[in-house]
DNA sequence: ATGGCACGGCGCCCGTGA
């Protein structure tokens, strides 16, 4: 089974490069994030017509997640908000899928250091976590993708001394992440690329930041163990940010060793 | 130190992104 993730910065925009991606690479289950539609505005019929389902849950011009997967496969008790959280922003989805509890989430951006957004960014990634810790324990086999908006560790920026304390990579962003990783989260794209620098999943549009390869790494598969070990690869996808009109990000995917049944 | 690009919205500028 074969799972990505991308944000891709308005799905009415970048339906075909969604379509032409998990084509290429035989993606079951990708999960999106920034779709920027709302709800009964969402094109369904691209993907449907494709041989895929959708399920979404969208707001008017901002935000929004959707997971799109391939029709044979069994996507189930899928919830759409998170446990005592009253958040009004359409940022999360939960499915389960052959034994796998799987949070597809676009955290919260944080806005500016000083900004209310910011905690509201901490308090989202408490939030979370908080639910996860209710539902689980870190020997189930539990996955968290999506943009976190926050580059983990300093080979994740393409400058640690320039970006020390800045937005996505603050010291209590890292505490928040941190918080992930105590309780059983790994990285799951550290785990195959230890020590890869100069490999990011975001450029900024301006500055010719990704002819420059000014970027940051910000979309994460976080698993528990005994889904790391059942995992062949984790990687980056850097080519579609080549592409014409492409989303800022680019799209990162894993494959399990778990048969679709 | 600032802005730069891209997106959607009752749109011809603005809020947001990170």
């Amino acid at each position: 089974m074969r799972i990505g993730t991308w944000n891709i910065n308005s799905i009415r925009k970048r339906g075909s490069h969604i379509l032409r991606w998990i084509g290429d690479k035989k993606i079951d289950i990708l999960a999106v994030q920034e779709t920027k539609v709302e709800d009964d505005k969402f094109p369904i019929d691209i993907f449907t017509k494709s041989g895929y389902s959708v399920i979404f849950c969208g707001e008017k011009h901002f935000n929004g997640v959707a997971i799109i997967y391939n029709s044979a496969i069994k996507i189930e008790n899928i919830e759409y908000s998170i446990d005592s959280f009253d958040d009004e922003e359409a940022r999360f989805i939960y499915f389960e899928v052959e034994g796998v509890s799987v949070y597809s989430i676009y955290y919260p951006s944080g806005t500016d250091i000083d900004s209310p957004r910011f905690q509201y960014k901490l308090t989202y990634f408490t939030a979370v976590l908080e639910m996860i810790k209710k539902r689980h324990t870190p020997k189930d086999k539990v996955l968290i993708v999506g943009d976190f908006n926050i580059a983990p560790f300093d080979i994740d920026v393409y400058n640690p001394k320039v970006m020390k304390n800045k937005l996505s990579f603050h010291q209590d962003e890292h505490k928040a992440l941190e918080t992930y990783f105590d309780w059983g989260f790994e990285d799951l794209f550290r785990v195959f690329h230890p020590t890869e620098t100069d490999i990011f999943t975001w450029w900024d549009y301006r500055k010719m930041s990704f002819n420059r390869n000014l970027g940051l790494r910000i979309d994460l598969f976080l698993t528990t163990r005994v889904l790391t070990d059942l995992a062949f690869d984790c990687n980056i996808d850097i080519k579609p940010r080549r592409w014409e009109s492409p989303s800022d990000h680019a799209p990162v995917y894993a494959t399990f060793n778990i048969p679709i049944s």
